[in-house]
DNA sequence: CTGTTAGCGCTTTCAT
DNA sequence: ATGAAAGCGCTAACAG
């Protein structure tokens, strides 16, 4: 039983002669096996195994105008806050045949552009972004294509198409009241550069009625960056009490530095994180952090993409999954 | 609310038509601009502007039998040990035009069979896999199909077809050999059960010269794993003086569980990973290692393909990247 | 340098 | 339930 080792690629014309029927019959078999006879069904699909044929997507999206692709794009794929999502996403998309194209931004809103341009040439019937797409005439352009497109890990009441994501204003707050409640006066801020956290930061502020003390690292953040903050911080601000950070890999590092300069935790220094990483819980101290529902934004994006596929209108195209603070060792 | 809506899509005949030229006159101006003239080129590019033209690669792609896609393969995308891999290569298939199709296996053979597959329906110029393909089938398929292949994070006498990476039977022996060295005789695996990291473990069991007591977690690996793959070896083995571990997450749990139990690290318990990860030098203590050139696997992967594209034959279709020990401060 | 002629492999009409 | 025709949007060939 060995195969034919066919050097011209089979192709579904190749098939319908094995199988003896037309070419349109044997391409229904294939994608469409309730509208012909069981019999035909069954010789056609034997004609497939027998040719070893494999279907060519790219023709069949030509003419259906749907390529079965997903783009996802994130800032970069060592961002490992957005992992999650992506995986569930692309899990999400594959249980029903569609596939994810990977486009990274490096967070630069004309690499953005271009990365979409090159996305929107691939004909895919979803885009999903992390983040809110920066450049107006990247929303512009997405707006005309007519693909279903979902922002996620933020919120607009704007958004160029859909949006599932949640307040990062918000999170801020929520953190700046947390230590407030507990009476924390010399607190300050490590946080990356991104547009998002700088955003927490603000939040964080406004909440806090104050400017603060603040440590800017650039992305992507690091354990190392952590420790670097904190000794930043640390100068500006000598008796630290408290600290907010922008991930929690971040706040592992301030973490780190903190035992290294002999600080307790969270006696001497509390710390919170954001993120809610798979480590959080289980470092010593364990990482007080915001739970953010990452796998759920992902499966969530692909639900709304695939029902827009299905021609259905989105029940909701402004999706709010709010976040939850978890207090652990580091604050507590 | 909405934007002047292009219903019909803007296709190169139209550009062609706005330009005054033909269509293949207009093909040319875009993907080959050498050989037309500049008056012409300067024509059609104002009229790619004027109709807001975007290219259908789709169709692009079926006539002239390039996608400008790769497939890129994983286990998961959580794998965090891939990810500097996955971001090299995208960026280096980026910078060519080339765009990256995400599939992962979940382990499975039966799942890599079925991803692949569909991978080839998508007609990409070339498949990275991260690891080597499992299944024989699919290893035939992939032959016929003629695709450029590149296996990595490993090596094989018999590629499908080309592989980058090195040996982890070598990796094993080489942390055996450096406990050996150090004279530690009560020593233990902590090990995710792959088939990557189960061969590391027998070349460390192999340089060892007898069993070793071995605890297996499954993937992917986190601290928590860690911490309870230390807990199993310290029932196994009550006077444990080195563990050696599958990653750097793993090391880190195993790091954090020991300094829970008041062991001090290294003189009571020694610990050393697998990947070299960005947090691992910045630990307290810094953790002992096997450096992998993640990135420098993506971009060669990536340049493979890319060659095998424009026609080249690869002057080497086996490369063996080797590997580094870091010795840091958990083991010295 | 530019244009004409043919398709790439498949799926949508429309017919039977 | 099956088939024939007609392209999807683009580019490789060959002309001119």
């Amino acid at each position: 039983m060995n195969a034919p080792i066919s050097l011209k690629t089979v192709t579904l014309h190749d098939v319908a002669k094995a199988a003896g029927v037309s070419l349109i019959t044997a391409s229904r078999a294939l994608s469409n096996p309730g509208v012909v006879s069981e019999k035909t069904r069954a010789r056609v699909q034997q004609a497939v195994e027998a040719t070893g044929y494999i279907p060519n997507l790219l023709a069949g999206g030509l003419k259906s105008k749907r390529s079965l692709m997903v783009a996802g794009i994130v800032p970069a794929l060592s961002v490992s806050q957005f992992l999650p999502t992506l995986e569930a996403l692309s899990t999400a998309l594959a249980a029903e045949g569609y596939q994810l194209i990977l486009g990274q931004t490096a967070y630069d809103p004309d690499r953005e552009e271009a990365v979409l341009n090159t996305m929107i040439s691939r004909q895919p019937d979803g885009i999903v972004m992390t983040g809110l797409v920066q450049s107006p005439r990247a929303q512009e352009r997405l707006r005309r294509s007519g693909i279903p497109v979902v922002e996620t890990w933020d919120l607009s009441d704007r958004p160029v198409d859909m949006v599932v994501g949640f307040s990062h204003l918000k999170v801020g707050g929520a953190v700046a009241g947390y230590f407030l409640s507990k009476g924390w006066q010399k607190v300050g801020v490590a946080t990356g550069g991104d547009s998002r956290a700088m955003q927490r930061r603000e939040g964080f502020v406004a909440t806090m009625g104050r400017e603060v003390p603040t440590a800017v690292v650039p992305a992507p953040s690091s354990l190392a960056l952590g420790r670097r903050a904190l000794a930043e911080l640390l100068e500006k601000e000598p008796g630290l009490k408290a600290v907010c950070c922008s991930s929690d890999t971040l706040a592992s590092g301030v973490l780190v530095e903190a035992l290294a300069r002999g600080l307790r935790i969270p006696q001497d220094l509390a710390v919170c994180g954001f993120g809610d990483a798979d480590f959080s819980a289980h470092t010593v101290p364990s990482i007080t952090t915001v739970h953010v529902d990452g796998p759920g934004i992902g499966t969530l994006a692909a639900r709304m993409i695939l029902a827009r596929c299905r021609g259905e209108r989105p029940a909701q195209p402004i999706v709010d999954l709010g976040f939850r603070l978890v207090e652990r060792a580091s604050t507590a």
